[in-house]
DNA sequence: AATAGGAGCCGCCAGC
DNA sequence: CAGCTGGCGGCTCCTA
């Protein structure tokens, strides 16, 4: 497990993703030991009307296990070398290696994209692909797992991305109470394609939700297109169009997800047999069930439900962090 | 593990 | 004319 989560904090931080990486990785439901550190200790800038203060150095990237990186600016500017090789040690280590927003031109320019894919703001993804021609870009999702390396789009994409990390790390239960606590959807399985030439869109006032709630209410049952389409009353092609306007994925792979996520909850959280989750969550067979954790998840249901069943009758009920707790505390 | 049938997806186009 | 809709064909992917 890859607890001990070190955030970089560059000069001139966008509060909001710095924001995000201390208030997500300080629930105790997901017990991270977490450091800040800036360049040097002290006093941190941010483009917001106030700085931060910081108790470590780089030394702390040393000694963590997850480095995460959150946006900057100018995303352009040299960073110090010393920041650099540190980043670049950490993930020469095989520290996993994170970033939010433009944190990945810091990534970038330490070399730690180059053979991966990974993604930035919508706005600079071009520009990143430009710069750094050895990383694979990818314009179009809210965040990219390959591996080691796991980059989100802009800013409040961080949000996807650190709820990911928490359901790998602790579990469905854990990532999905805490997406409760703060608000969001647990689970956005969507490019960032829809946020180009629009705001966010507001899950409450598209036309589909309604239809997505349905399906998420019958997800046990076989959800074809043509039966989704009857229920938002419109025809199969301009539900399709719709949906994937939206949520940036398409109707049966939003499905694939959503029973997924259920498929993990319920092995976490009943004792229910496999045969029964995969009926439950309507995935089927257990064999199918079997495929799609190994293909998602590379693992099986039964080394995943040993590696987060909770205590029995455990009800999650996500309180406030705790306050930051350094590597070094006990 | 390989395969076949079917559903899903998407580009294209015509119509409103 | 622009913009949305929805039917069709063919390619892809999933599941049994």
């Amino acid at each position: 497990m890859a607890d001990r989560v070190a955030v970089l904090a560059i000069d001139d931080i966008v509060p909001l993703d710095f924001g995000i990486a201390t208030q997500l990785f300080g629930y105790p439901e997901a017990p991270y030991r977490l450091a800040v550190c800036g360049a040097r200790r002290g006093t941190v800038s941010t483009t917001g009307p106030y700085h931060v203060q910081v108790s470590a150095g780089l030394q702390a990237l040393a000694e963590a296990d997850t480095v995460l990186v959150p946006g900057f600016e100018p995303h352009t500017r040299q960073l110090p070398r010393a920041v650099l090789a540190h980043l670049r040690a950490a993930y020469a280590r095989g520290c996993r290696m994170v970033s939010i927003c433009t944190g990945a031109f810091a990534l970038a320019a330490a070399g730690v994209l180059d053979g991966h894919r990974a993604t930035t703001h919508w706005r600079l993804t071009s520009e990143l692909a430009a710069r750094y021609p050895n990383a694979t870009v990818d314009p179009d999702v809210l965040y990219v797992d390959d591996g080691q390396v796991l980059t989100s789009a802009g800013v409040a994409a961080g949000l996807d991305l650190c709820l990911h990390l928490i359901r790998n790390d602790f579990g469905a239960a854990v990532a999905n109470a805490i997406a409760r606590q703060i608000v969001v959807a647990p689970y956005r399985d969507g490019g960032q394609a829809q946020y180009i030439e629009r705001a966010l869109p507001d899950d409450r006032q598209s036309p589909l939700s309604a239809t997505r709630t349905w399906a998420l209410h019958h997800l046990d049952e076989t959800l074809s297109v043509a039966e989704l389409a009857a229920h938002a009353a419109v025809s199969e092609r301009t539900f399709a169009r719709r949906f994937v306007a939206e949520t940036g994925t398409t109707p049966q792979r939003w499905l694939a997800a959503q029973r997924l996520d259920l498929a993990r909850e319920l092995l976490e959280r009943s004792d229910a047999s496999i045969d029964e989750i995969a009926d439950r969550s309507g995935l089927g067979s257990a064999d199918n069930l079997r495929n799609y954790f190994r293909r998602h998840l590379r693992t099986s249901p039964t080394a995943y439900r040993r590696a987060f069943a909770l205590a029995s009758n455990t009800e999650l009920d996500v309180r406030m962090p705790q306050r930051t707790a350094s590597h070094s505390s006990p």
